[in-house]
DNA sequence: GGAACGTTGTTGAAGGTTCAAGTATTCCGG
DNA sequence: CCGGAATACTTGAACCTTCAACAACGTTCC
């Protein structure tokens, strides 16, 4: 087996402070989220991308694409938040195998209060103390990594 | 109730970049570690920690704070990790509340191979595409968001 | 039309994480 | 040196995610 081309002392450096710092910032959203508003980062995200949708709804296919999540997840987690009536769910006319996810107005309710705080918490923890050319950088990054992911 | 600072376009787009990209890496960490070594990686981050520990070994507590993780979650993954025979607890003889985990040879070689093949993915999927310059401002980004998790 | 194959979405069980106690020990003021 | 408060770790149950299997529908091609 040939030697791995191990990463340099400040590549190491760098890529540990994204692995912890990345780990850290989540659970304070998370929790953050929770108990303000009883909603999971995931589930959050959902109502978000839902939201942002023409009409406010999305096949679940591609809200499961949008929110970075399993389609067996996302069913799972649609159910909860549906018996919360944040979310309901309806058949595709079109493709009837197909089903609508769609943000209900108590969902969207829910969705614009839980963004007040959650929006303060992300400039708290993340954009007010990252220097503006870092944040850019980081977008850039990231950016990078997806298209990588992307294009297998 | 006073409306909130909403992020400009350019921060929602680098906030949103560094989600979906972070969740979607840490997706394909974890694939990859646990389809060839069987280990998640926030077990593997434990075997990080303690392998790096003088004499390979870290008070349960400390353990959990250098894994970013909670005090419960270490004790379960522990658990497992010794009836892998990847780790081993013991009673700290100077404090008689505490337990010190250590890795064990096995550990040590589980941890050695599988991070020959981690370092590949991490320069596949993160170090070689991104930019350099921007790689050294995610690690400032993330340390400053460390710094301001850390005291308070 | 229909056989074979791919897609969509759900389900239940297995496995991992969180949360709220609980036990054992140490610390510290009086 | 005693009793209350703090700390260290574990446990079990509730909860969430992953995984494999499945049912239902669409697509292709003969």
């Amino acid at each position: 087996m040939t030697e791995p081309r191990w990463l340099g002392a400040a590549q190491q450096r760098d890529w540990r402070a994204f692995v912890d710092g990345s780990v850290r910032l989540t659970e304070i959203m998370d929790r953050d989220l929770k108990a303000k508003h009883g909603l999971s980062v995931s589930e959050y995200e959902i109502l978000v991308r839902l939201s942002e949708s023409p009409e406010r709804r999305l096949r679940m296919a591609e809200l499961a694409e949008h929110a970075s999540q399993s389609r067996s997840r996302l069913s799972h987690t649609c159910s909860r938040l549906e018996s919360k009536g944040l979310v309901r769910r309806d058949n595709c006319p079109n493709d009837k195998r197909g089903v609508y996810a769609f943000l209900t107005d108590t969902g969207f309710e829910a969705l614009d209060r839980a963004a007040r705080d959650h929006v303060e918490t992300v400039r708290d923890y993340f954009v007010d103390v990252v220097d503006p050319v870092d944040l850019e950088a980081v977008g850039r990054a990231f950016t990078a990594v997806l298209k990588r992911i992307d294009n297998g």
